[in-house]
DNA sequence: GTGTTTGTTATCAA
DNA sequence: CTTGATAACAAACA
């Protein structure tokens, strides 16, 4: 479930080994996750400019021809980016999509750069796309997003603010909001809640000041120790010699119902709220 | 055969 | 029109 911090670490890789790089080829083996029809074709002899992350939404910006164009990609649940060398021999693995090796049936868009240089789009559940559109439009899409929560427009006032806002939803609802606060998902509103000893039943409105703070402050903390390591997919079935990130280590509820709390012992709850399994220590948060 | 998984959007009720 | 909640959707696997 790639979310903020995965994404940012895909594009930190991708950025550092493609950017100045020209797409020499674009292999498309499922259609219906690109568009338009003439994906392949208008990227061919295109070069990298930069690659960027708004929100879950990364966009490779490229010169192709005379026209500046931005493929956009949207990674969903089960997305991947991986980027290889055509020398290179694949040793990692990640044992749900049964990759040992590059290409694999999940591969539906491989990009071939002059150099070597391969980058493989797989997706075992196909929900992710590449979309192609002029960079004018891309930016329209991408300023579309709330703020990001590691930038510095993500005050407390504007938390604050927020939350006054939408004083009548459920917290964790108005956290998962891509319009409001860009890059959060499931696992770290879950995590986040919990450092700020926050239910995620409670309404927008009825937190209190202390704990207004309290969850400011833990989103900023769970995301920005997550981009540090790199992430996390939370699956039990990752391989620790893959690309996975290593920020499993921190997560204190998500995925861990019927557990026992690490900080107080009672057990970790399941519950659904705003539609998504959801993870709380109902001794903890309040 | 069925429940489970999630980001996003459509739809509906108030 | 606005707000909030929920359904639906994409597809595959244990």
């Amino acid at each position: 479930m790639p979310e903020l911090p995965e994404v940012e670490t895909v594009r930190r890789d991708l950025a550092a080994r493609i950017t100045g790089s020209t797409i020499r080829e674009v292999e498309v083996r499922l259609p219906k996750i690109v568009s338009p029809k003439t994906f392949a074709r208008e990227l061919r002899g295109a070069r990298v400019l930069s690659v960027r992350r708004r929100a879950k939404l990364l966009s490779i910006d490229v010169q192709a021809k005379s026209k500046a164009l931005s493929i956009l990609i949207h990674l969903k649940m089960t997305g991947q980016l991986v980027l290889r060398h055509k020398h290179d021999i694949y040793f990692g693995g990640h044992p749900i999509l049964g990759v040992r090796s590059l290409p694999n049936k999940y591969t539906h868009v491989i990009f071939f750069f002059r150099g070597g240089d391969v980058l493989y789009f797989n997706d075992l559940r196909q929900f992710g796309y590449l979309k192609l559109v002029p960079t004018v439009e891309a930016e329209a899409i991408l300023s579309a997003y709330g703020v990001e929560p590691l930038a510095p427009q993500f005050s407390l006032d504007y938390f604050e603010g927020l939350l006054a806002k939408r004083k009548g939803a459920n917290i964790k609802a108005v956290l998962l909001n891509q319009q409001y606060i860009a890059g959060l998902g499931n696992i770290y509103v879950d995590e986040s809640l919990f450092r700020a000893r926050v239910r995620p039943t409670r309404r927008a409105g009825s937190l209190k000041p202390v704990e207004r703070k309290a969850l400011w402050k833990a989103i900023r903390q769970v995301i920005g120790l997550s981009v540090k390591h790199r992430g996390t997919s939370f699956n039990t079935y990752v391989d620790s010699d893959g690309r996975a990130g290593k920020f499993w280590r921190y997560l204190k509820v998500y995925g861990r119902g019927k557990e026992p709390c690490k900080v107080c012992g009672t057990d970790i709850v399941r519950i659904v709220v705003a539609g998504r399994g959801t993870h709380y220590c109902p001794s903890c948060q309040k």
